[in-house]
DNA sequence: GCGTTTGAGTTCCATTATGCAACTCAGTAT
DNA sequence: ATACTGAGTTGCATAATGGAACTCAAACGC
């Protein structure tokens, strides 16, 4: 496969891919966030391949998703802890939720719900503009580079006709 | 490979990841969102394999997402638009756009900003409660099996320890 | 009229990854 | 002493990736 990193690209979505994109990690998370801690218990509720499980570990430790703790020194044995990056992770797998309860279900009727630990409420996650508080319609947005787009490249790029005076941002006419 | 299928999980992430787990999908589909519609472009600015394009478009065709439009008729040729499915998944992106802005880029200077169409501002999506507006706080949730959660297999699941009697949710006494 | 260009794909192929089964290994329980 | 458990490795057949080369039909240049 020799897979296509995107470490470098400018770009917040391609960046968190390297490691989000991807059908098991996302998964593990998963199960960590729903309390399962250790190797055996996530292997058999994912049933994925111990070897896969090792390296998605490893791979999630060293992104700093995931902490190893260890939680017995007779045979020592450990558990997989989310970090404070695991946390924020998982608030991607609760807009992928939603996504999935729309698409994949009839009638909307969730498989799993979330409530809150305290309260017993049910909580449910929606994407609102944290400025207006409204909720987001993508159609209604358009892409210019930021702060740390890289300079010198914002005429070179597919943004460009958005951005013909650097500093304000013009809505493109045409329909799309 | 013989890669996992997630399509009959009482899951709605794991549903979901059958077509976004991965890490190609997610890039056409901002490529789509950031107006760029037609097979060259999309394989420049991504740099994927036009073999690889081929058969992530075919498949998000084939799942709903995009959907390909004719648009001159001389050499027929198309151009790939988001559906209404297709921008609930731009949904995901912009959650993972927040995820990578944190922890990608130095003092969370994105590289990419959204403005809204009309209006020119800021666009900024953060997760909220539907019900209370507050953050969500992933360490504050509790899964529990929903209304379209398996019959009976509710106590051999993993929520079973919040579910002691069907009608109430419990939540954790112990510690994470 | 003929060669070139353009868009949108296919086909081939060497290299990697996946998934499954079998093996390891240290410490416990019987 | 033997079996069991948790947490990994190792090996292997098969499938997916990425890159380059090839196709094909229409339009363009002259």
């Amino acid at each position: 496969m020799k897979r296509s990193t995107f470490s470098e690209e400018p770009c917040s979505i391609a960046r968190s891919l390297d490691i989000l994109g991807d059908w098991w990690n996302p998964l593990i998370l998963r199960e960590c966030l729903y309390g399962i801690h250790r190797f055996q218990d996530i292997q058999q509720w994912l049933n994925i391949g111990r070897n896969i499980l090792t390296t998605r570990l490893k791979q999630l430790v060293e992104e700093g998703l995931l902490e190893k703790r260890q939680y017995q020194s007779g045979p020592p044995r450990f558990e997989y802890h989310l970090t404070e990056k695991g946390y924020d992770a998982t608030l991607v797998l609760m807009a992928v939720m939603s996504f999935g309860e729309k698409w994949y279900f009839k009638d909307n009727a969730a498989p799993i719900l979330l409530h809150h630990r305290e309260t017993g409420h049910q909580v449910k996650p929606v994407l609102v503009d944290e400025f207006t508080g409204e909720r987001i319609d993508p159609r209604q947005l358009v892409p210019a580079p930021g702060p740390s787009f890289p300079p010198g490249e914002v005429r070179k790029s597919r943004f460009a006709e958005f951005y013909a005076d650097e500093n304000r941002v013009f809505t493109r006419s045409q329909a799309d």
